[in-house]
DNA sequence: AAAGCGTGGTC
DNA sequence: TGACCAAGCTT
């Protein structure tokens, strides 16, 4: 059963959150930012920091003239910190070869780093008003119930999740843009992952999953992630020390953040590989491109 | 294609 | 408390 676009598009309307973001006035290079940063990261988190950004760095060619180290210590604790690098040489590309405006086109976002099949149709959709799927965990988490009547979506695929959505996009492109928003508010405010409201959704009168009584999902057990004690946490650590402070640090401050000198000096490595960090002529250690 | 990559809030 | 979750991308 379809879900019904225009009691959706209705809904959101009303209901929709007052996000930065999905204002009128907002940029294209706002929108951008914003996707980038809610990759993994909660609203309530990307807010502020998104702020900052958009007063420091209003259009592309801003964000590109900052130094990588500039750039990190503005992302703060946003996590994923590579995100914040891409987004810098994506701003460089943007800036130097699309005359500082963000691409509206699909592939020749997708040809942008850090910008995957998700962000880039985001883009499109949202600061363009193009009509495609955008697919994220929340959209993939509604159409498995509504449409497939499963407790979840199981693993992802691009290609199989996309021709989902398009089914259910309406044929113009500006409802079709709105109804792309409000599928991921839906799956973000009332089609939630742990308990969802069901009493309280537009569309449950045509949702396969409440016909068919709720069931639990039944796919593959998703792969838990874990953090204490893996790299992940440890090359937190030693970034954290990074970033506060403007003048490089010993290798002594940063064997402090952790007691497993073989795992740290792995992280530290990994760091430096990733451009994550630099080292200083004189051996200690900084965030990269302010110190070289 | 499965695994790695930050961080913090929730129940 | 710790498992789960949050607008994914890359290799």
């Amino acid at each position: 059963m379809p879900i019904d676009a225009g009691i959706l598009i209705d809904w959101f309307d009303e209901r929709a959150r007052d996000l930065p973001w999905r204002r009128a006035d907002c940029t294209a290079w706002g929108v951008l930012v914003s996707e980038i940063m809610l990759q993994q990261t909660p609203v309530a988190r990307v807010e502020p920091i998104w702020h900052e950004w958009m007063s420091r760095w209003p259009v592309p060619s801003a964000l590109a003239a900052a130094s990588q180290g500039e750039v990190l210590r503005a992302w703060g604790k946003l996590g994923y910190p590579r995100r914040a690098l891409r987004l810098h040489e994506a701003a460089t590309a943007i800036a130097t070869g699309h005359d500082d405006i963000v691409p509206s086109d699909v592939d020749t976002l997708l040809a942008l780093p850090g910008i995957g099949a998700y962000t880039a149709r985001a883009v499109a959709a949202f600061a363009y008003g193009k009509r495609v799927p955008v697919v994220d965990t929340n959209v993939r988490r509604v159409v498995a119930r509504a449409v497939h009547g499963a407790g979840d979506a199981g693993p992802a695929s691009v290609t199989r999740d996309m021709a989902d959505v398009e089914a259910l996009l309406p044929a113009a492109e500006a409802p079709a843009a709105r109804f792309s928003a409000a599928l991921m508010e839906l799956g973000a405010l009332v089609c939630t992952a742990r308990t969802p409201r069901c009493a309280a959704c537009p569309v449950s009168g045509s949702c396969a999953w409440q016909r068919a009584g709720r069931p639990a999902y039944a796919g593959p057990a998703k792969a838990v992630q874990r953090y204490a004690g893996t790299d992940r946490q440890v090359r937190g650590l030693l970034l954290d020390v990074l970033r506060g402070t403007e003048e490089p640090v010993s290798k002594r401050r940063l064997d402090v953040v952790w007691p497993d000198a073989g795992q740290r000096d792995r992280c530290l490595a990994s760091l430096l590989t990733d451009g994550l960090a630099e080292q200083t002529a004189d051996g200690r250690f900084a965030l990269p491109g302010e110190h070289s």
